[in-house]
DNA sequence: CCTTCTTTCGGACGAACGCTCGAACACCCG
DNA sequence: CGGGTGTTCGAGCGTTCGTCCGAAAGAAGG
């Protein structure tokens, strides 16, 4: 019986929204209890009674930020069946999640090993999930004798998806409505394209591959 | 006049790469000076008389890496004028490093932002210049009447290029050369696909949208 | 053997870190 | 008004961090 207390909830929010601001910022690591306790007007042991530890704390965001991203997803695909609209939802739905969130999406992405033990277990459990309610769409939409392996696919997707916190500013870059379709077009042109299309270009200029393997190795 | 001093360097060499080894499992902030004196040998003030601070020291891995990259890429790129070939030689340069240095490049990737100042500089203008170049080749590649904004182009096959530190591992998954034509082959048939083709599947299906921006916003 | 230059290291410094404790505050129900 | 519960905080604990210093060991040539 989850008792109600607005005060708590909302302060606690507070709390871990100023938090993924700072660690979006400086890393989680290079950012202290300090910094968030100057930031939110908490004193530094006041905080420990919203969390009792720093790697709570960091769970805490990673959680409930995912948490969002997946219920969102699960009810806008309810009743869609069609893979390749499928697709499009998941797409548009992480995108948009990503700009509206891009401080605690930052820290999801790129604070991933920072999490330990049960928490990070537990955070890893729903990327599986995400991750195969993907692979799953794919498989789904997979051209007949298509040569690009599934987790490749899957992962590269996810790769556009999550890499933007490298470099987009909602204010500055097209709107997130275009970069979902820019990204579907691109995703879906490639995934779907005919495979027979494709042996003329890969048996002729094999040059990349001259130089060897020898260069790279030390 | 840059003296011989093959011990020297060859030690340096080892400290760099052990470094980049213990960063990139740990992340730059946890790793501390005194792993790095535990796994290499030497002592903790010894190291100092290879690098002037741990900064530096991520400096060092960070331009040495990426060095080394660019001026793979540039040799590679010499002569090649059609633009196709251009961009598979580029995305086969990117994985093949990156398969073959896995520890070096998720610390160039995951620890960018760990670096200030001078530094980060110094490194920043390396990505400008490579960023560049991959952007002339998508320029000069792309079909009239593309709907895909060039920078969100640039920037998802770099996100499907960095990504790979998150889930690729060289002996359990398939060969990074499968890797490499998996990956040119979803970025060349999605930004090649024919336009005219596309307006029919945005058309129709707008559900993702319908959700509104609202769910996400607080 | 002595000199000079490079390379190595034990030990320590001050700063910053995550975290805890016990006391004090604020609020509500009686 | 009194007492209980939920909330806040100042002060400080123990630890680890990056960095520095002064001395000494090794290598090389005269």
């Amino acid at each position: 019986m989850p008792e109600e207390r607005p005060a708590y909830d909302a302060k606690l929010d507070l709390i871990v929204r100023t938090a993924a601001a700072i660690i979006a910022d400086k890393g989680f690591h290079r950012a202290s209890i300090r910094d968030i306790s100057r930031a939110t007007g908490v004193s530094l042991s006041g905080l420990y009674y919203y969390f009792k530890s720093k790697d709570e704390l960091l769970f805490l965001i990673q959680d409930h930020c995912f948490g969002r991203v997946l219920d969102n997803l699960e009810r806008l695909l309810e009743g869609v069946t069609d893979p390749e609209e499928r697709l499009r939802i998941l797409i548009g739905n992480h995108l948009r999640f990503f700009s509206a969130n891009m401080k605690e999406m930052k820290v999801l992405s790129h604070e991933a090993g920072s999490l330990t033990g049960e928490y990070r277990e537990r955070v890893n459990a729903k990327k599986r999930r995400y991750a195969e309610v993907c692979a799953d769409i794919l498989r789904a939409l997979r051209p007949a004798g298509s040569p690009v392996d599934l987790r490749a696919a899957t992962f590269s997707l996810f790769g556009m998806l999550n890499w933007i916190y490298n470099w987009y500013h909602p204010d500055r870059d097209e709107p997130v409505e275009a970069l979902a379709e820019d990204v579907g077009h691109l995703f879906l042109r490639g995934f779907l394209a005919d495979p027979e299309a494709d042996r003329k270009v890969f048996v002729a200029g094999g040059a990349p591959d001259d130089a060897g393997p020898s260069i790279w190795s030390r």
